[in-house]
RNA sequence: GGCGACGUACCCAAGUGGCAAGGGAGAGGUCUGCAAAACCUUUAUUCAGCGGUUCGAAUCCGCUCGUCGCCUCCA
C-alpha cells in the first residue's frame, strides 16, 4: 500500500511505527458550528483509509480532536447566550449522529480540549523550561527559532524569518499565508473568566496550536503512523502541532502526514456570506439517501479537489443506483452457498485492491468494479461464481460502504 | 500584487510517453404501449492555444490565454 506522504512529499510504502496496531491521528471538528459536507469529505476519507487498514489486516486505533475551546467558540456561545461547553456539547451530539448517519465508524479516541488542559499546562511548563516558550504580557509564546527544523512539513525557509520579534497572539492569525514569527500557546485570563482555568501556571485557557499536542500526549506515547487532516490545516497548523509536540518528546509526531483537499461547490469554495454551504440535511432533504451523500463524497481522489454540484449529485446517486441494482442480480444469482473464491471474484478484488493500495484511489476502485461487474453475463454465471463474486462485494463494501 | 493548482465531448470525469475509460444529458432502437422504468446502439481523427523534445505527446519542456484557490475564517 502506497500513500503520499505530505512529509516529503512523494508516495512511499506504508509501514507501519509498530506491528500491533496502526496508531493514527486526525484532525478532528471545531464544535462551535454544525459540519457541512466539506467537512465530512476529510472524515470521509479517513474513515476509508481506517477501514482499508483493517481490510488489509491491521488493527486500528484512532484518535480525533474535538475543538470545543477557542475565540470562534467563545463568540458564538455569547451570541446565542449559552455557555461554550452547552454549544459544543449540542454541536459534538449532532456531528456524532451525522457520523453515524454516513456510514463513518466513531474514532477510539475522542478527546476534548478542554478535557485536556492540565496537559497543554504540562507542555507548556516543558516548552518553558526549555527555552522554547516565553512568558510575555502573561501569554505564553512559542519560538519557532529555537526549534531546529521548524516548518519541514510546509518546506518553510527558515533564513527568511523575522530576526526582530513578532508575535500572533489569536487562535488564527491574520496576514500573509505563513506567519512569520511566534505564535501563542496559552492565553492568560483574568480569574473566574467563564472560559477560564485556574491552573499551575495561573488563569488561562490553551491555545489552538497546543490543543492537539496535548490530546495527542494523553494517548500516545509513540511515533504515530499516520496524521491526518484538511489541507488549509498544512499550512500553519500542523507545523505549529509538530514543533510543539517534537520540542517535549525525543521522537517524530508522525510517520505518514496525509492531507485531504477541499470540497467545492458549483467551482467555488463554499463560502457562508454567499449561501453556498451545504450540510447532509440540504442533501437528504433534496430525497438522496445517506448512502448516496456517502458516495458523492468519496466519488473521486482525496489529494483532488471535489467539486459538488446538484448535476454531479444527481450523476453519482444515478450511478450508485445502478451498480446496486447488478450487484442485487448477482446476489440473487448466488443463492446461499458460501464457495471457496473463484476466478472472477479473485480479478474483482484484485482490481480493488490494486487502486486502494495505489494512495487510497477509491473512485477508481469503484469504478474498476462496477466495470468489471457490468461485463459480466449474470444470468450465465454459476451459482458458485456468482456467490464468490458477491462475496468480494461484500467485504470491498466493508470499506466503501456504499452498497448494502 | 505574491504564491499555487487546474484546463480532456453539451456536463462531470479517468488517463501522467505507445490505438482517448466510465457516467450524466442528447439522439436512434427493443420491450411495453397511456406513460415510466429497463435494455441495446450512438455521440472527441482529438485532449485551451502556439512552439519545442521524441520513432511516437492529452501525457515531458517553454510561452500565451482562461478558470479557480491561498495570502480573512475554514476539513
Amino acid at each position: 500500500m502506497r500513500l503520499f506522504n505530505t512529509l516529503g512529499r512523494r508516495c512511499e510504502v506504508f509501514r507501519p511505527v509498530n506491528g500491533e496496531v496502526v496508531n493514527m491521528f486526525t484532525c478532528g471538528p471545531s464544535v462551535y458550528q454544525k459540519a457541512h459536507i466539506g467537512n465530512f469529505r476529510t472524515f470521509l476519507f479517513e474513515d476509508i483509509l481506517v477501514r482499508y487498514l483493517e481490510y488489509a489486516g491491521y488493527a486500528v486505533y484512532r484518535g480525533m480532536n474535538i475543538t470545543d475551546v477557542e475565540d470562534k467558540a467563545i463568540r458564538e456561545a455569547e451570541m446565542r447566550r449559552v455557555s461554550v461547553r452547552k454549544l459544543a456539547d449540542r454541536n459534538i451530539d449532532e456531528f456524532l449522529r451525522e457520523m453515524r448517519l454516513l456510514g463513518m465508524k466513531i474514532p477510539d479516541y475522542l478527546p476534548r480540549a478542554s478535557d485536556c488542559v492540565e496537559i497543554a499546562v504540562e507542555i507548556i511548563r516543558l516548552l518553558l523550561g526549555r527555552g522554547v516558550a516565553y512568558w510575555h504580557k502573561g501569554n505564553v509564546y512559542y519560538d519557532p527559532l529555537k526549534h531546529p527544523g521548524f516548518g519541514k512539513l510546509y518546506g518553510l525557509d527558515m533564513s527568511k524569518w523575522p530576526k526582530k520579534r513578532v508575535r500572533f497572539h489569536r487562535d488564527t492569525y491574520p496576514g500573509i499565508q505563513w506567519n512569520r514569527g511566534d505564535f501563542i500557546l496559552w492565553h492568560g485570563q483574568r480569574e473566574k473568566d467563564p472560559n477560564s482555568w485556574n491552573t499551575e501556571i495561573g488563569w488561562g485557557r490553551p491555545a489552538w496550536n497546543i490543543q492537539d499536542p496535548s490530546m495527542i500526549l494523553h494517548s500516545f506515547s509513540e511515533t504515530l503512523s499516520l496524521y491526518c487532516g484538511g489541507i488549509d490545516n498544512l499550512y500553519r497548523h500542523h507545523d505549529y502541532t509538530l514543533a510543539i509536540l517534537e520540542s517535549v518528546r525525543p521522537y517524530p509526531m508522525a510517520r505518514y502526514w496525509l492531507h485531504c483537499h477541499h470540497l467545492y461547490v458549483n467551482g467555488r469554495k463554499m463560502s457562508k456570506s454567499k449561501g453556498t454551504i451545504y450540510y447532509t440535511d440540504t442533501l437528504l432533504g433534496q430525497g438522496y439517501t445517506a448512502k448516496e451523500i456517502r458516495f458523492s463524497l468519496i466519488y473521486g481522489h482525496y489529494r483532488s479537489k471535489l467539486d459538488y454540484s446538484d448535476e454531479v449529485m444527481s450523476s453519482a446517486a444515478g450511478m450508485l443506483r445502478d451498480f446496486r441494482r447488478t450487484v442485487s442480480l448477482i446476489r440473487e444469482r448466488a443463492g446461499r452457498r458460501p464457495p471457496p473464491e473463484g476466478e472472477s471474484a479473485r480479478q474483482l478484488r484484485r482490481i480493488f485492491e490494486e487502486r486502494m493500495n495505489d494512495d487510497l484511489d477509491t473512485k477508481g476502485a469503484f469504478d474498476g468494479m462496477r466495470r468489471y461487474c457490468a461485463g459480466l453475463d449474470i444470468d450465465a454465471l454459476k451459482a458458485g461464481e456468482a456467490a464468490g463474486i458477491s462475496r468480494v462485494l461484500e467485504e470491498t463494501d466493508g470499506v466503501l460502504g456504499v452498497l448494502y
